[in-house]
DNA sequence: GAGAATTACTTAGCCGACTAATAAAAATCA
DNA sequence: TGATTTTTATTAGTCGGCTAAGTAATTCTC
């Protein structure tokens, strides 16, 4: 797959990550209909349902223009409702279907998968080192 | 930005840093007229100018009609040259500009940024550390 | 050397992500 | 109250990434 190692810097590393997840997690999301995205809107539903769409900007970190084709996508897909708020005209709140909450019981259990498959190798030590160190990664490029 | 911090698996992370490393990288490179991406292809170029599209899939591990399109784009943009090939008339081969060979210039400025950015307040053993775990988690999902 | 398989590129179409511009409702304020 | 600002959603257009299907040139094989 990936050739090159050139000078593995932790930057270059973590691009390789992300390309090498996306590529994973799609390869387990494939057969289930949901793409790559959709999981994590999936999981904010199943957490609260009925939220808006600048409430899911907000916790996903995304563009509304984003979000918003999305939900057109997986409304058109039957895993979500997008009904008008009645107290604030501009809103509309957004639902998961029947079809959606099982959608997320897949997304559930091909995390799980993606965890065990990333994780593999480490001690409970290393790993819990490698989630500090990430963690300030994170608080740096935020 | 991110306000939800949940479980806070190392999937999650990562799937975090991607998200904060996209918006990072586009933020500095959107005054430079490059794309998210093409970053990647200039650096391959810049190591060995006139390859072939194939020759860029293998080492960027991406598929035929993406860079196909991205070098469309960029060969518009002036960045970058393709020709055929005299021996195997299958095969082009792309070639920096001028242009293309001061993007990288800019672009190698703004990934010494992003490394910096990402490892800030970490020693150098930490960063050793993050460099030999996140190696693992590469070859775990290769 | 002709047909079959492989290789390399191209095209079409889909989805995630972005920016920019717009519209409509709500909140603010003079 | 009426005008202005802010919030919320929408639309249009661009680019990166993918799959699937197709074309053309090369190589393989009999």
């Amino acid at each position: 797959m990936v050739k090159t190692k050139q000078n593995n810097s932790i930057s270059q590393l973590l691009v390789q990550i992300c390309k090498l997840r996306r590529n994973k997690s799609n390869a387990l999301l494939s057969k289930t209909g949901i793409h790559a995205g959709q999981d994590i809107l999936l999981y904010h539903l199943s957490i609260e349902d009925g939220q808006t769409i600048s409430s899911l900007v907000d916790k996903i970190c995304i563009q509304h223009a984003t979000i918003f084709n999305m939900i057109d996508r997986m409304e058109a897909a039957g895993m979500v409702r997008k009904e008008k708020d009645a107290a604030d005209k501009r809103t509309s709140r957004v639902y998961l279907t029947e079809k959606g909450k099982q959608a997320f019981t897949k997304v559930a259990e091909i995390w799980k998968i993606m965890e065990a498959a990333s994780i593999k190798g480490l001690t409970t030590e290393q790993q819990q080192l490698l989630n500090e160190l990430l963690q300030v990664v994170v608080k740096n490029l935020s």
